[in-house]
DNA sequence: ATTTGGATAGTCAAAACTGACTAAATGTAG
DNA sequence: CTACATTTAGTCAGTTTTGACTATCCAAAT
């Protein structure tokens, strides 16, 4: 998922030039990928060594940050990167499928127990997604935005139905 | 994810001892979880330190080949595991909504054109879903196995509803 | 009998990612 | 004003993952 995060990172920039750690704080939540820190600075140095970023430094009293933008050939990798990736269907993978397929090799009630901390813990995570109403993540936000929020609640509510069939089911044989 | 791999490698090896490629064929193709050649052989190697599995050599003719099995330690890792990855909710990367986010940056005629790739792949993946039926993967079967492959077909629509939903907003400010 | 092509079995070097750490600046409670 | 916690900014070493490669075996075609 490399160029995806490079992708995020060239879209953040080219909205507003920032350094690595205000790029952090707006991926911490950002919904719908996980790109760690040490990895967006990784991914900044290995950017700028390309050509498609570029950096000067700024001095805020006596300490010095690098604030990263875009360049000319970053954004037409930017471009060609998102017709890329617009273009291409993949498919997500799904954690926590496999000890559900092994669920049977517990006993039911124990089973039962568990997704009923994992069904918790999810109600938990939708939960949040609602309170966060129309507020959510400032980034992102222009046009399909509102779309992919929807489509991330919509994928929430199709698990919890999912663990509640499979709840259902482990009751009826205990 | 190693666990959930580690969890998927004993399972499998769990109902009946095979070697590295074997259990690579039967990874190939499993719906939830990607798990290449290369991460199998070395998670079967740094388990086999950890001393949840062990080995033997086969002889067919003249090749040698490792066939694995689980041992008694490993029997409790895999329940350990079981019981942790049950009881405890992740929730899924969801790759290319990013390219969704700035598909604004290109013109309306063009990100129509892309999501229409986008679309149709994923329409070929759904029919792949369909078409496999009943008898999808084997393994894995006990069971929640019918819930799972059910999730994994509805999430494959919900997916598609959401592309249309987005391509149809597109149409409309074209 | 030998070449060809695919299935089988595995290895390795390189890339990607992240947990844990450092260290300076900035509050802030006493 | 000073000790202590928190936020800001970034680095690094170690683990995990994988693309690409090697090499053997078998079956069928030539």
């Amino acid at each position: 998922m490399t160029d995806e995060r490079k992708l995020l990172l060239l879209g953040l920039l080219r909205q507003t030039e920032m350094h690595g750690y205000v790029l952090n704080a707006h991926l911490q939540g950002m919904v719908p990928i996980s790109l760690k820190k040490p990895t967006a600075y990784n991914l900044l140095e290995r950017m700028e060594q390309d050509g498609w970023v570029d950096h000067r430094e700024e001095f805020t009293g006596d300490r010095s940050r690098k604030v990263y933008s875009v360049t000319e050939s970053g954004e037409r990798a930017f471009a060609r990167l998102l017709r890329e990736q617009l273009g291409t269907y993949i498919h997500p993978e799904l954690p926590g499928l496999v000890s559900m397929s092994f669920s049977d090799d517990l006993d039911a009630s124990e089973a039962l127990d568990l997704l009923g901390k994992r069904r918790a813990e999810l109600s938990e995570y939708r939960a949040s997604l609602i309170s966060d109403g129309e507020s959510h993540g400032d980034e992102l936000h222009s046009g399909s935005s509102y779309h992919v929020i929807e489509y991330v609640r919509r994928l929430a509510d199709l698990e919890a139905r999912f663990l509640d069939e499979v709840i259902k089911g482990l009751e009826s044989n205990i």
